[in-house]
DNA sequence: CACTGTGAATACCTTCACAGCA
DNA sequence: TGCTGTGAAGGTATTCACAGTG
């Protein structure tokens, strides 16, 4: 997983990727019938530590109470504007692989304001079929599609600038990158990108340096 | 009482998460018939700055010639061993559900030492399919796996927790998780966790700053 | 009095810049 | 000469610890 995003105006990125984390947990307490909650405990539901969780909501302007806590209802509004929840992303997915259909079906993206407005792939073999109820589409129908905000790229890597120069063309700002392939775009297009076989090679690092550093025995005093 | 777990490889988490990335970019250079390589070439190719590319290559005991820069085929194998590539690591994939399918079918992870040896659901109604060539089993198999290193849970988030327990008492040592949701786990399994329900947030959150802050026209003076 | 919000301290990561070597 | 490897500098991110407050 990458990043390259220019810190600009107040929130720093780090704090960012775990806004979402937050709202999720906190909507699981009101799901729970909590109305409040302390750093301490909403902390250890998000698996951060309690200082943390204290500063990063503090970019946004906080609203907890001192000696009480947090009242999870008003959190969760403050980190859901925050998070532009109260407008709709429409998102444009390149690539009907099997990845790209697994997000194409991901239920809970519309709950997030993220609308799929087009699924599109540059095979014609699969261009016509129906995914998740849409018609895939062919590549050259992006221009056609007005207001898009975000693009995911769920092509082979080979496709994959292909993909990002037709959807910055098409006025997408964000792009979510899948394919194991480095992006170059204008400097005001976000790309994040995620490689879930890269991830499982970090994984398998670990477990190699574990295998390898843990021969010699512990001392206990 | 003991703390101190041998360290030895230091090499820091940030590094270790580029390493899969520089390793891919040689292996096209490779394919491209490239033989020799500066760090500035690679770094570009790689979408990071020289010198960070340079420092992430000195941790694993660098093997760049000065003033001419590296051997390609050298190199890619200096990170293919560090990264644990000689060994095979069997990979449990949990939940059958599109995403977990979409992992499952996922060429190239048998190439990069992940070998898939089984995949798992608690449906009944999925035991018993064949997905990418194999059969799937019901969670009751895992305690039977042996030497499983690295699990993968794409269940939905209220049974990420079971399988995770599930996984680790099977005996692996590190996760993948794609599940939206917090797992608690012993120190020394190590998680990583991908969301991308989160990644698209992120990229929302961003669409929503540029909409949101640059509403002044700047003034050039 | 328990908890938040935050300055200060620390740890970590990246970039700079150049010494040193093929 | 041209490039690597790296100490030092500069930034960010995280944690500590406590003053401030409902």
């Amino acid at each position: 997983m990458t990043r390259e995003v220019p810190v600009v105006r107040g929130v720093p990125e780090a704090s960012v990727e775990r806004l979402p984390g937050y709202l999720r947990t906190l909507t699981v307490l009101q799901e729970q019938g909590t109305t409040l909650v302390s750093s301490e405990e909403l902390a250890a539901a998000a698996g951060v530590g309690s200082a943390m969780l204290r500063k990063d909501l503090s970019h946004l302007g906080s609203t907890g109470v001192r000696g009480v806590g947090y009242d999870v209802e008003r959190l969760a509004s403050l980190l859901a504007e925050s998070l532009g929840l109260t407008r709709d992303w429409p998102v444009a997915i390149v690539g009907m692989g099997k990845l790209g259909r697994a997000l194409a079906a991901h239920a809970g993206l519309a709950a997030r304001g993220l609308r799929v407005v087009a699924l599109l792939d540059r095979d014609p073999a699969v261009v016509g079929e129906v995914v998740a109820g849409q018609v895939v589409r062919p590549m050259s129908d992006l221009p056609r599609l007005e207001g898009l905000a975000i693009g995911v790229i769920a092509t082979p890597a080979g496709s994959a600038q292909d993909a990002a120069d037709a959807l910055i063309e098409a006025g997408v700002g964000s792009i979510l990158n899948l394919a194991p392939a480095v992006l170059s775009v204008p400097e005001d297009v976000v790309v994040r990108s995620v490689d879930l076989a890269s991830e499982l090679q970090v994984l398998a690092f670990h477990e190699w340096r574990k295998a390898t550093s843990v021969v010699l025995p512990l001392e206990v005093s």
